[in-house]
DNA sequence: GGATCTAGCGCC
DNA sequence: AAACGGCGCTAAATCC
């Protein structure tokens, strides 16, 4: 076998096809003594609601590979295989998410501890853009080449002698690239957070296969609302007078001449300049200001974000709704930002919008009969990491007496007594509070605090209540000002979490990204370790995790162990949170309805 | 004509 | 001296 680093050869890898279960056992009793094993699967295909396994490669050190035709193996003749995937053998998986979902559907649930290759590779270099997929692991790690056209190809039909050598090798492959990884993750100082994101890998994959549920007649009702007013909204774009600027191209074509689209910049940025509106582009920081001068601007304004949440939310994601199970299954990349963040896609359930419409959005998604939704989410978790990192003493003192800090930097940056401030002091102070943190400048937070907070603030304004949080908060001053000289001192190119998740960076970081990683990074290790807990704890009440939202943990829980789930999940959440924050008292608000609430 | 980039929207 | 960060999706614009 030739797996040395320097030759990039395939190896050649041996392996035994198992059809049936008289084989399946003397094959597999041998491996059960192994303390680590390698398992991949071919399926049907890419859905693990629809899809199937065929085969299943189990890899063990100086054993061949032996590959399972599952469809040959009767279900009650399976024993030896379930055996093998329950027992306290480290699981090795590339891309564990997606074979612990099929092999969970096949009634062949594995246990861990697991170890995922991918998410290994992520936490080693997270920051830095690196292919992550099985032949680029082994190609980097291990100097192999593997083929992977056959990767695509049909696993259905009779399997060649080439597909087996394939399924056999991937499998073979993750035992050399787990050697290869500790050593890289140790040396890295990475092993804990590598061990964060594998516990979390069965809670992840167990989420996305809960998925949630869409009333989708309610939807309808949104999506109709949200309709209507975007033709309301575009009729009186056209009476305010939006229509294309006078051109050669389109005086040829005069049935076109009449209507512009508002959701082009090119045609909108030439209409409105025919109307003597002086703009250089259609973002909305640049038309914000001009919308009380000009009413045809807060009309545009208005359209494009109808249009938007009609295309982006209303239209799409009832398409997403699964056929099998009536729900919709969004995929989480548990390490797919490069603070180590989920990221959420197909379709983003991390972005439905809050309040949008009368009823609103999240407001669709419901618990099944007999359960209701139970949110919890971290209080301020940013501003109290933020706290925690730079000891600021005047923030971590409002903490610990329970006081709130938007309040306090009310107070502070307006001179008013605690008392004294007003709803909208104390909005000033949320946007200067989050703006603030990670170094945003004058004129951003003036920007900033106009379209988040419907705070008008003068830019002198902004330069002054700037000045008075760096002045009351000077240990996040001080906090800033030493990472600033990490980076045009001494040329940094990483930092970590509190728990030590490392961020890279290619080239020079920026001051603000070097700032947030540290605080959205922990959040982030606190979520994982909270769900990785919560998937032991769960079973028991009969509740399932449905969502994460960054700082915010969603589950559908019987009605009959609601209290008993609340606390469990509240007691999980701030026990993550503790591990992380020692200065700072964790807060857990917890909300409990039928719907997202 | 399809692939890719950008702008602008949503969220924490 | 000056500086918020992290995502995904759709439609329009642009590239090849």
């Amino acid at each position: 076998m030739t797996t040395s680093p320097h030759n990039t050869s395939t190896p050649v890898v041996e392996y035994e096809v198992i059809v049936n279960s008289s084989r399946l056992s003397d094959v597999l009793s041998p491996l059960l003594k192994a303390r680590v094993i390698a398992i991949d699967t071919e399926t049907t295909g890419l859905d693990p609601l629809s899809d199937r396994i065929r085969l299943i490669q189990i890899a063990v050190p100086n054993y061949p590979v032996v590959i399972i035709e599952l469809a040959a193996i009767s279900s009650c003749e399976l024993s030896p295989l379930k055996q093998l995937l329950n027992n306290n053998a480290v699981k090795v998986f590339q891309n564990g998410k997606f074979d612990w979902q099929v092999l969970e559907i096949a009634g062949l649930r594995p246990k861990g501890p697991f170890f995922d290759v991918m998410l290994a590779s992520q936490v080693l270099h997270s920051g830095l853009k690196k292919d992550r997929d099985l032949k680029s692991l082994a190609l980097e790690f291990l100097g192999i080449k593997l083929d992977k056209t056959l990767q695509s190809s049909d696993f259905g039909g009779k399997l060649t002698n080439s597909q087996l050598e394939y399924a056999a090798l991937d499998a073979f492959i993750l035992l050399k690239l787990r050697a290869r990884l500790i050593s890289k993750l140790r040396s890295a100082g990475l092993l804990e957070t590598a061990q964060i994101e594998f516990e979390a890998m069965p809670a992840v994959a167990q989420m996305e296969l809960n998925g949630m549920l869409l009333d989708a007649e309610q939807w309808h009702l949104v999506s109709e609302e949200l309709n209507e007013n975007k033709q309301t909204a575009l009729a009186e774009l056209v009476k305010a007078g939006l229509k294309p600027a006078p051109s050669a191209q389109l005086s040829l074509f005069p049935e076109m001449a009449e209507i512009v689209n508002p959701r082009s910049s090119v045609q909108v940025l030439s209409a409105l300049a025919a109307l003597n509106i002086p703009i250089k582009s259609t973002s909305k920081s640049e038309l914000i200001p001009l919308a009380s001068q000009y009413p045809i601007i807060q009309l545009l304004l208005n359209y494009r974000k109808l249009a938007s949440l009609c295309s982006n939310f209303a239209e799409a994601l009832p398409k997403h709704i699964h056929p099998i199970t009536g729900r919709i299954h969004p995929s989480y990349r548990q390490c797919g930002a490069r603070s180590g963040r989920f990221s959420c896609n197909k379709p983003n359930l991390q972005n439905i919008p809050r309040n949008c419409t009368a009823k609103g959005m999240r407001t669709c998604f419901i618990a099944a009969p007999g359960y209701q939704i139970i949110k919890a989410d971290y209080s301020q978790i940013e501003l109290r990491i933020v706290a925690e990192i730079s000891g600021d003493r005047r923030m971590l003192n409002a903490y610990s007496k329970g006081e709130d800090l938007h309040t306090l930097t009310a107070s502070l940056i307006t001179g008013k007594l605690l008392e004294e401030v007003t709803a909208e002091d104390r909005r000033i102070a949320k946007s200067v509070n989050f703006g603030l943190i990670y170094g945003m400048g004058a004129a951003k937070l003036q920007a900033y605090a106009e379209e988040k907070y419907d705070v008008i603030l003068t830019l002198e304004e902004a330069k002054e209540f700037r000045s008075r949080f760096f002045q009351a908060y000077a240990g996040v001053k001080r906090w800033h000002d030493r990472i600033g000289k990490t980076v045009y001192v001494k040329d940094i190119k990483q930092i970590r979490t509190i728990g030590g998740r490392r961020r890279r960076w290619a080239k020079k970081p920026r001051l603000s990204e070097l700032l947030n990683h540290p605080v959205q990074g922990t959040s982030a290790d606190m979520l994982k370790v909270a769900i990785a807990r919560l998937f032991k704890l769960l079973p028991k009440t009969g509740a399932k995790l449905i969502g994460v939202v960054h700082d915010e943990i969603l589950l559908e829980c019987p009605q009959t162990t609601l209290k008993r789930t609340t606390r469990i999940l509240k007691k999980v959440m701030v026990e993550a949170g503790e591990l992380y924050l020692q200065q700072v008292p964790v807060e857990v608000e917890v909300k409990i309805s039928s719907f997202w609430a």
